[in-house]
DNA sequence: GATATTAATGAAAATGGTTTCTATTAACAA
DNA sequence: TTGTTAATAGAAACCATTTTCATTAATATC
């Protein structure tokens, strides 16, 4: 498979932010990335496993975990629960042209949505209640999580 | 220990809700709701395992789990995950004169704080976006999680 | 108040997602 | 090409939570 770092491939967005940390450009790390990049699910560890190992068995589920932790930590990837005990991870906003985002959460069969609406609106309260917030509490604000909980089509009509 | 059942005590406010639901009044839960009720934090299991531990120490910590999963369920306690990866547990809204109210959660030292700012336009905001998603997706929404993270006031001078 | 029914409990064991340990491998600077 | 050391694989450990099952006690009925 062609790495790309010693030839004439064009390197992906994520290669700056791995050598400005000082972080080895590693097989791995490419095939979780990619593999990331390619879906647009809300993938858990194993997930990520199962896909690599399929191209690439001898990765291990070890490595699964520690690259996704050193993405989340970079801020390339989302780590959230959804109520099933495992984690799930996908690509954060910004990278690969990604819109920010928040999930609707079934609680019957676990489906997760993403939507886009209301961004807006949500964007300016939340620069409201940052501000107020930080002056009350001064906290500083750098995140925010956002889920709707409920119902989706298909378990409503149960 | 007055039990209050049989007694000329006022039967606290969660009394109709477990005879209505057919569920017993057992003393664990009595005292677990009566933990609950005496802290204005966010215990975890085992948290509420100790402090129930000192009063009634033949109350395992398994009673524990099984109470909060029947408290969540009845909606008399809200269950968090604050990335600790303990479940916290709070009583509801409503309950005892509670609050709706969101967290504020500081990524370094993982405390957390309430805040009930801003609630009206939240509220504002919330009711548009039900309205919305429900009719793009049909999704009927039953609950909300809105979490803030940051660094709070100690944690920001380092 | 005594008794029967069965929901609820406690202790121990199991579960399962995640983390740690350690010897080995490979990225990359020189 | 070589040396340094970060990164990896696999096995074992971890640990919050759940399950199992024999025992207890809450409630309804007598
Ligand atoms: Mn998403
Ligand atoms: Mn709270
Ligand atoms: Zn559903
Ligand atoms: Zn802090």
């Amino acid at each position: 498979m062609p790495r790309g770092r010693e030839s004439w491939k064009q390197q992906p967005w994520w290669y700056g932010r791995f050598r400005g940390c000082g972080y080895r450009l590693t097989v791995p790390r490419e095939v979780i990335l990619g593999v990331l990049s390619k879906t647009s699910g809300h993938l858990s560890a194993e997930d990520i496993y199962l896909a690599v190992h399929k191209v690439y068995p001898a990765i291990g589920l070890t490595t699964i975990y520690r690259t996704l932790e050193l993405l989340v930590q970079m801020g390339l990837v989302f780590k959230f629960n959804f109520g099933d005990k495992r984690a799930r991870y996908e690509l954060a906003e910004g990278s690969k042209g990604i819109r920010h985002h928040h999930h609707l959460v079934c609680t019957h069969c676990g489906k997760v949505m993403d939507y886009t609406d209301f961004i807006d609106e949500e964007v300016e309260l939340l620069n409201q209640i940052e501000k107020g917030l930080s002056k009350k509490f001064n906290f500083k604000i750098t995140n925010h999580l956002i889920q709707f909980y409920g119902l989706c089509e298909k378990c409503q009509e149960k």
